[in-house]
DNA sequence: GTCTATACGACGATAGAC
DNA sequence: GTCTATCGTCGTATAGAC
């Protein structure tokens, strides 16, 4: 249970947090200065260096929040949901709801070059969340529900269509809402890998 | 018809663009210093600096090279391809014998976050290139070969896949060389697209 | 055109009072 | 925990000789 002056503290560092999110989709990390962060949160200096060891610590923070949120929700979508294709079905329509809701948070995942400022990082790629996809994809193989072959394609086909298309919209490209595309994107990916 | 120093100068820029390339792509623009390219370019501040307004200039020079390649090479393909079908399917071949010949050139093309230090630029998917493949798709919607939907929805879906998996080679995330997957992403992602 | 030496500004990070 | 003031470093870009 949180004193207040805990709740003040927390309420500090998430200020810098939601801030530095904002800023290094925005600008680029390399492109935000500690300035930049402590002027738009108002939180001072010492405040953010006692909260961060360094400005690499804020952007893994958010990077290690980040991967943690999603692991959550397709594990929620893993348990509910029986069939590979409602699984499925079920990440893409989360991926494009986060995309329309938070923008910065999908931004931060898919476009955001996180090796450039935290090296010791594998790529998000290879990070948890996008296994968790793929072993969602091997499930529909093993059920014959998706056309038996290399996991890597499978996957690459079922979901680079919807990962090109929120792209597109964060570069702002698109003409309509994103959510517009959804039925449509799902239903030419699905056709890729289903078994005939 | 050059002179020796024409040449000399040009062999110098060169020097220097290709370097810049290697740099900005294993270690990203803003860890990259002038010194880096100097260094390793084996070319002497002045000198890069006689080239090139400015560090940006070295990004600016490499940026519309390459967009100027690529359209060259999608206008020879859409010369020797009649049907939409052909032509796509050589795009994608194209993207696949990039990444693995040249995977810098592929990596600052894909990977790269041009507009963090060209802030001038459209992004790259909004680029002449990217059009010309979206207009590829939209003729094969003319001709019958592809399914009339909107036509980002159809371009994403047909050459997402076989960027996220080129993305996931240069991750070094791949068991295998890249070209051995080719096949497979062109049959699911024109699966996904084709009319039935 | 090429080179070396250097100016100058910006940035990340720290010190130390409260 | 929070704040202000400041330090040292590093990186870009320029000056000016050859």
């Amino acid at each position: 249970m949180p004193t207040s002056h805990q709740q003040r503290s927390t309420s500090a560092r998430y200020q810098v947090l939601l801030t530095a999110l904002q800023l290094f989709t925005r600008k680029g990390y390399f492109n935000t200065s500690m300035r930049d962060i402590t002027g738009q949160s108002a939180v001072s200096t010492g405040s953010v260096y006692h909260y961060f060891k360094d400005k690499e610590g804020i952007a893994a923070a958010l990077f290690h929040g980040l991967i943690d949120r999603m692991r959550a929700e397709l594990q929620q979508i893993m348990r509910s949901n029986e069939t590979a294709h409602d699984q499925c079905r079920a990440v893409m329509t989360l991926l494009f709801r986060i995309a329309d809701a938070e923008p910065e948070v999908m931004a931060f995942m898919l476009y955001v070059k996180h090796r450039e400022f935290l090296p010791a990082e594998r790529p998000i790629c290879s990070s948890e969340p996008f296994e968790m996809m793929r072993a969602m994809v091997q499930r529909g193989m093993d059920r014959g529900e998706i056309e038996r072959q290399d996991v890597m394609v499978a996957s690459s086909c079922l979901f680079g269509g919807a990962i090109r298309i929120i792209t597109s919209e964060l570069d702002g490209i698109l003409d309509r809402p994103l959510n517009e595309y959804l039925d449509a994107v799902w239903v030419c990916s699905w056709r890729a890998v289903a078994v005939r």
